[in-house]
DNA sequence: GAAAAGCTGTATCAGAAATTTCAAGATCTG
DNA sequence: CAGATCTTGAAATTTCTGATACAGCTTTTC
């Protein structure tokens, strides 16, 4: 299990005095349930979460008073105030050390094919921001702001679930949106409906799918306007496409990862979502208010 | 306790909120003289000082504990426990948003919502690694890993989409795959299948939805293995869960992002691939024929 | 399948910490 | 310089937190 190699040797910082963070990390295997629900919270509000009461504490992990105690003797403090000491010395060092900038904590040789996997897609992030026209991502973000359009989300395979997780934000911003099934006979009838005030907003990247592309053919041929979120190699519905969005895609593993994709569409729902806020607030407090009365 | 900070409701754009550090300093000749020794402590040592007893701190200071009180209830604090929670949060904010920063504001539309958009996501994959226990995820890699065992994924309203993505790589990967839609009305019947062998994998994220819940405290009652990825703040499907892996949501954003929770599915992805390789490339060859043939 | 071991939460307690009281001292004012 | 006002700390008080004992429950082991 021990995927040893790969790359991801960049760790530059020094040994630094071995955060507690870390020792908690080697021994989570060891700790009983309630006590890596201790450390998870830890871990993920590190180290402010300690800071806080017992009770407080006890009470954000979900678990018992007891167990907080327990958690934190087992780490070898001899009570709650001499851990939250500890704390306090770690964070004051840090801060003031001016070096100990980077990351929070990135120390630790964390878990090897996690953090060069990070590593690999925080790379492609970046290179697919820098490559984006910032014009193209603006036309895009008004495209989709224009209420009187009817928007349809498809993909293929795999990124359809993308497609899926656009559509479902979407409905809740604006009106007129759908999602399309990627099979041909699930759209072939609905498919004559479509035309100039629609948008079609379609994901696809290698290994592209025929009827994706058939189903954009389609509707461009019929005076629809198609956004396209591709991989640098461009799918094929790039040539009917009015607008192209490429996110880059490769990792360090047998598959394509689709989280520039993911940004691009997240981005694009917080910046539609800012500029249709006036409509948008009150469609999201219904649906909050909606979920609440089921409750 | 609904003082701000404890939530993640971080402001996005503020005009960086006035330091308790800065207001002292405009209003220390205002101060008694023990006053000022207190002033002047705490801002020599901001803002740790303030983080210790009342009691040790009146010493540090060389004052009496009810001159430190009278300190904070005049900066307009209803006690020290509120005092503390303020510098925590004050803390807690500099310290996590390194690149909030940086950039002078977003308030224009296009790139620049873009590129802080990215690179608050950016911020939240390396948060996200950094807290992860590797063996928590080779726990989970192992578990995806049994040819044995049945895997569901499921998921949320926005977070299904994800468990569909995970779903449609795994199904290629190895057998004994499949995806449980949301609505109990449709895993009611299923759920009674679910035993000792079975694995869920759940995608649950804040706004937690009872039903995905649900189905998980079934599924653990009847002996399944669950696994969570989650935010920070933890479902409460973390009670029933064996493994739970937690990912950075907040973004300049309305939404919540899981480009987090992305990383780690794709992470196991790879991670899983790799580890049944022998069986997964025949498999994933098969699919490549088919899909030749098809066209 | 029964016994043992281990974990966890409830109830409770002891003690520490924050807060208030009050009178002594310092400072200001006329 | 006397009275008024403000400031301050010792001590009393109250609140709350961390700690413990114990019993129920789960998991493990034989």
């Amino acid at each position: 299990m021990n995927q040893s190699g790969m790359r991801g040797d960049r760790r530059i910082s020094p040994p630094d005095p071995p955060s507690l963070a870390e020792r908690i990390r080697l021994e989570m295997d060891a700790f009983t349930p309630s006590e890596k629900r201790a450390a998870h919270l830890l871990l993920s509000h590190y180290p402010f979460a300690g800071l806080d009461t017992v009770a407080e504490f006890a009470s954000r992990a979900g678990i018992s008073a007891p167990s907080v105690l327990r958690f934190v003797t087992r780490l070898g403090f001899s009570g709650f105030p001499d851990f939250q000491k500890h704390l306090r010395g770690e964070l004051e060092a840090q801060l003031l050390s001016p070096l100990a900038k980077s990351g929070p904590s990135d120390k630790g040789q964390g878990a090897p094919a996690l953090a060069s996997f990070a590593e690999a897609v925080i790379g492609n992030l970046q290179a697919t921001v820098a490559n984006i026209a910032p014009a193209e991502f603006g036309a895009v973000v008004e495209l989709l702001s224009d209420p009187r359009r009817q928007i349809h989300f498809t993909g293929g395979r795999f990124t359809g679930a993308l497609a899926r997780y656009a559509e479902s934000h979407f409905r809740i911003v604006r009106s007129h949106v759908n999602f399309i099934e990627g099979q041909p006979a699930l759209w072939r009838d609905r498919v004559i409906e479509i035309g100039r005030r629609d948008v079609i907003v379609a994901f696809d990247i290698r290994r592209y799918q025929e009827d994706v592309t058939a189903l954009c053919e389609t509707a461009a041929r019929q005076g629809a306007t198609v956004v396209l979120l591709t991989d640098p190699w461009l799918s094929p519905i790039a040539r009917v496409a009015r607008h192209v969005l490429p996110a880059h895609i490769v990792a360090p593993s047998n598959w394509d990862s689709s989280a520039g994709l993911l940004l691009l569409t997240e981005a694009l729902i917080a910046a539609v979502t800012k500029r249709l806020w006036d409509t948008a607030k009150p469609r999201m407090e219904a649906v909050e208010r909606l979920r609440n009365e089921r409750s």
